[in-house]
DNA sequence: ACTATAAATCGTCATTTTACGATTAACGAT
DNA sequence: ATCGTTAATCGTAAAATGACGATTTATAGT
């Protein structure tokens, strides 16, 4: 039985928070793109490699690689003609904490 | 200088926490969500206060809610023709967990 | 039985996302 | 100057998402 008489306090909602938890959730929300995080963790790697890790065609794994780097979440050091990709941990610091915020208030 | 020279070591992938972490991820990656999962982080709350406070159709809002359950992140009670939903700190809990996890391989 | 109420569902539309193959761009090496 | 290689971009098609108003459903009260 939860009671729902949450009483109908004024929230102070912090709209720019809210769209930024927002973002890196939804670039993080598709299996292709946790796997590129999850690789990346583990150092830096060139575009080609993750292309043979992924299983999905060049171009599709590009488009993933941008809406991460678009989030601030990946960072692409270009040498061409390969790049290479690295974690941006201080993103992956600032969702933990956001998510923490959310749920505290 | 980052050294893309990541051995090209062998990864255990976890299929089934990729698309765990994914799906919570996806569930959360809309402002709305957020904001909803924000005020019932509060308390159990009805639906028509959750409409009033977020702005939108009770149609959208309603739909928001379903994706929120559908991924396990809210509860809902139904007291018709009222709806009691609730925030299941559990699968926050899950969330944080794997978000650790992908981090650390 | 009827009424009122709240939430879910339906139907629709515009937009975004995901995926692919093909092409282009940018450089290093020959 | 040409060739190879790698990643980005383009063009396209299918599917999913987000939003709305209208309708339906399910119950409690009268």
């Amino acid at each position: 039985m939860p009671e729902c008489l949450q009483s109908l306090k004024q929230f102070h909602f912090n709209d720019a928070e809210e769209r930024e938890l927002a973002a890196y959730a939804k670039a993080i929300g598709h299996p292709a793109r946790v796997r590129l995080i999850r690789i990346l963790a583990g150092g830096g790697c060139l575009g080609s490699d993750l292309v043979g890790q992924i299983g999905l065609a060049q171009s599709t794994v590009s488009e993933h690689l941008r809406v991460l780097k678009e989030a601030g979440l990946v960072h692409a050091e270009v040498q061409h003609p390969r790049t290479c990709f690295t974690l941006k941990p201080e993103a992956l610091d600032r969702l933990q904490a956001l998510l923490v915020s959310v749920r505290a208030g």
